[in-house]
RNA sequence: GGAGAAAUACCCAAGUGGUGAAGGGGCUCCCCUGCUAAGGGAGUAGGGCGCGAAAGUGUCGCGAGGGUUCAAAUCCCUCUUUCUCCGCCA
């Protein structure tokens, strides 16, 4: 969340820059400046009544044994302490809403973030390689995978449900082996691997932002304030809630490899055959915890060692810069990593490089210290290092043969045993 | 899942309603001792929030959240975690 102090003291610049993500949240700011100002007018009258009482409080013990009356004073006190009462409810009942407020207000787009509606304004930075010319009709991902008995989403839909799939043999084995080259190429560049738990609680779900606005998103597990995992990004960011980071350990880096639980609500009819959208799929994600002067720096640094993946294994890709109107609801600016998708005819995200500057830090209470030793809130940043179905399917289709074989890529050969899936 | 016990600072630990939360270890500094060991002395509760230009000052912190009381580490309730035993399980 934003800090107050900062709202206060900018608040046309968060006004105008909010109002770019394509919805006004003036009504938003306001009710959090009069909130704020409600605040501390309460604390400021609470707290000197307090210290009157701790005042009487010290010296009624020294009355008593002094043997002097002070049934008066307990009267008086009883009155002063009903008042306590009263105040403290009352910015109880102020923080909360000031703090419901805050959680409903989105990170403020950074200065380099382009002004846009939607994703069509997302402007490209970079790109590596040439979509391959096929000299034959290339086929779907999920044709592919039918072809070869290596994708079965129809025992799936049996089983569990649309949107699900059974990996079968060498599919099994491919989706296997690209988990295990993405985490030996993070860890060979510095990261420390991280399996996390695939469930995690309200509050990492709140300190991340996923809860409160997009509960509907989540699988809630009943009778429990537990839901599956929509990413990795929860249980690891959430490691160092309400920790203070000692300087010397930033930054830290670390690759997790999760499952991932989606609801994928409102994406009916979107995406809905193949890899591309379903409600468990697999995902290597980088994580990382900066000093605030820092975290610019390791965003293209992540964004960098998330391309690198792609790089390996040969698979062409572009990365965009999301604009004012398609950036995440935490992020202060995120990179998009597209593949390139044959099926589609374009590029298909498959990663998401953001940095939330201190807005997850201050919603999970992660932070750090400063040069003089003072604790600051942390930079986090993350990024899918990177999506697997999404990465298998580029494979089946970017490396197809006319015989409807698939050549594996030369970065997986050591773990699959094989260069080429065929019948 | 059931029963019992526990949670106080970097560590150990005292503290069953009342003026600044004992004591010890460790750590830092100083003294003494040609080095070392031993000894002596001093320091060692962080963090949030409010007011203030600052110095400062107030307030809240004894696992978390409530409650009782003029006053809570202490009494009551709920929860979390850890340990022991039992059950179940990979």
């Amino acid at each position: 969340m934003l800090d107050v102090k900062f709202i206060r003291e900018n608040v046309e610049k968060c006004k105008t820059r909010l109002a770019l993500r394509g919805k006004s949240y003036d009504e938003e700011i306001d009710a959090v400046l009069a909130l704020d100002q409600q605040r501390r007018d309460i604390i400021g009258k609470v707290e000197t009544m307090k210290a009157e009482q701790n005042k009487v409080s010290k010296s009624i013990p020294k009355m008593k044994k002094a043997g002097e009356d002070v049934t008066a004073l307990l009267a008086e006190m009883k009155e002063l302490s009903q008042g306590v009462k009263e105040l403290d409810a009352q910015r109880t009942q102020v923080e909360e809403q000031l703090h419901d407020m805050l959680l409903t207000i989105p990170n403020v787009p950074a200065d380099q973030v382009p002004e846009g509606a939607d994703d069509t304004c997302n402007p490209e930075v970079r790109r590596w390689s040439e979509p391959r010319q096929f000299d034959f009709e290339p086929k779907a991902h999920w044709d592919i995978g039918k072809a070869l008995s290596i994708l079965d989403p129809e025992t799936a839909a049996k089983v569990t449900g649309s949107r699900f799939h059974f990996y079968k043999g060498m599919g099994a084995r491919l989706e296997r082996a690209v988990i295990n080259y993405f985490l030996n190429t993070h860890t060979d560049n510095g990261y420390t691997e991280i399996l996390p738990p695939f469930i995690a609680n309200a509050a990492s779900m709140t300190g991340t932002g996923q809860l409160p606005k997009f509960a509907e998103d989540m699988y809630h597990l009943e009778n429990t304030d537990q839901y599956l995992i929509p990413t990795a990004e929860v249980p690891v960011t959430n490691m160092y809630r309400d920790d203070i980071i000692p300087a010397d350990q930033l930054p830290i880096r670390y690759a997790a490899y999760s499952a991932c639980f989606r609801g994928e609500a409102g994406a009916a009819g979107r995406d809905a055959r193949g890899l591309i959208r379903q409600h468990q799929f697999n995902k290597v994600e980088l994580v990382n915890f900066t000093a605030p002067e820092d975290s610019w720096n390791q965003l293209e640094n992540l964004t960098r060692e998330a391309e690198c993946v792609l790089q390996g294994l040969g698979l062409p890709y572009r990365v965009v810069m999301l604009c004012t109107g398609d950036v995440g609801f935490s992020s202060a600016c995120t990179y998009d990593i597209e593949v390139w998708m044959p099926s589609y005819g374009r590029y298909v995200e498959i990663s998401s490089c953001s940095n939330f500057l201190d807005y997850q830090a201050r919603r999970a209470n992660i932070r750090c210290r400063n040069e003089k030793g003072k604790p600051q809130y942390a930079h986090t940043l993350n990024g899918s290092g990177v999506a697997v179905g999404r990465t298998v399917a580029a494979i089946l289709e970017n490396y197809q043969n006319a015989d409807g074989s698939v050549t594996i890529p030369e970065a997986l050969r050591g773990f699959m045993g094989t260069d080429v899936i065929g019948k």
